[in-house]
DNA sequence: TGAAAAAGTGACGCATCGTCACGCAATGAC
DNA sequence: GTCATTGCGTGACGATGCGTCACTTTTTCA
């Protein structure tokens, strides 16, 4: 029978519905206008419908969060596919992150507040294990990388320093100045201009320092826009 | 009449009790638990006396952050004061940071989420306010002790970067790496073993990479060691 | 001492969460 | 074509917790 596949598409596509109304709410009204009711009634079923599919209006936010996350992991996909060395590399996958939350502000709001004990506590951990299934497929880009760069030549890991500890500092290095600027309560004097150019020049500041060549000043390039002009071609 | 400032100083001191009995449900039951008839059964007020001080439960989480980060104020301040240059002192302040977060992890997380929107607009707008102040009050240490680093020749700042951008580059970087390595949901592979020395470590290349003197190679302190001892001599 | 002001109270209205017993439509046996 | 069965979809309901406000108690001061 392909009445049950029909069934599960159909089942998909409405989970999917959903998250995508969720969404809608959460950009034009904000979180705290989300709520069980609002979503089914735009989307027109019955809230024991959605229920069918989360089991707790923080479960939604987790499965916004996937659904998001994984449009971001099909961007770093693209950005290591950039011509070049590994640094250039590594600096599209930081601009793939900035454009990935110019894209979603919202989301990446949620992102950071899925992180927290309270909304992990009522998400399902089916939905859980998908979070980390795609914190595994980012760190995975970014280790590979760091390998590439060593096996080239190009980096030598600092002293007392791991695979998995640079990338884990340059992800979070990024993570924290994204949050950061997008934070609506920060004071504006105590952030940057033009904070798209700013997190390449911060990444390659840090970058040098972690001794990743071809350095800045070997590199008259301009990344950022190179990146940029990598992404509109694929888009 | 004296009678008035006893009552204003009886006023501050139960904000105060209804402030750490909050921190108090955080940390054993988690924020999802806290209610603002918890909080007023445990002090033995009513919950009405509760909102003569907190105008809803988002402003006692923005009272609970501005509470605690006017202790992480004092303990910047101890940091600068650490002998010797100032990148040795910078890094204290690095330090700093981590031992604060390490002392109140829960009040970290609350201090990420009152930057969002939803906290925002429930919060007062003294309680904002206070909060601005606060962030100030760090970017202003942390400019000072760029510019004295500039003065002492023992930084000149990179191309096209301003002094407030390097702060914040420097802000964020150890905001992202202290606020992702508390966060329960990501996989452990993703972390470093020690992440109380990897903050030093990364921040050590970060330094390089903008031209802060002494670089690492020339320095053969543990810097990290020396903040600790720094900050245990004073308490 | 007593009236006015200030401080403190907690029952109440309202919103929203998550549940569950019921109804209805799709399925498949005959 | 019909009927029993299955399971999907429903929305009324109980529970919880927020924030308010009319009322009580305490304090102040003439």
């Amino acid at each position: 029978m392909n009445t049950i596949s029909r069934r599960q598409r159909e089942f998909e596509q409405r989970e999917l519905l959903f998250l995508e109304t969720a969404s809608e709410i959460i950009r034009s009204e904000g979180v705290s206008a989300l709520t069980m009711d609002k979503i089914a009634e735009l989307t027109e079923y019955a809230k024991g419908t959605v229920y069918k599919h989360f089991c707790s209006k923080e479960d939604i936010l987790c499965g916004l969060c996937v659904e998001r996350l994984s449009k971001g992991i099909e961007m770093f996909g693209h950005a290591i596919q950039i011509e070049g060395h590994s640094r250039r590399k590594i600096v599209a996958v930081g601009v793939a992150y900035q454009l990935f939350t110019n894209q979603y502000p919202e989301e990446f709001d949620l992102l950071i507040a899925a992180r927290t004990n309270n909304i992990q506590e009522k998400a399902s951990p089916e939905r859980i294990e998908q979070l980390e299934n795609i914190d595994c497929a980012c760190q995975q880009v970014i280790d590979a990388l760091i390998e590439q760069a060593v096996n080239d030549r190009d980096l030598t890991l600092p002293h007392n320093m791991q695979t998995n500890e640079l990338g884990f500092g340059l992800w979070a290095s990024c993570f924290g100045l994204l949050a950061l600027s997008q934070a609506q309560g920060l004071v504006s004097s105590f952030r940057p201009d033009n904070v798209n150019h700013f997190l390449v020049s911060h990444m390659n500041c840090l970058l040098d320092g972690y001794g990743w060549h071809p350095l800045s000043h070997n590199n008259k390039n301009d990344d950022y826009s190179a990146a940029l002009q990598h992404f509109d071609a694929l888009m």
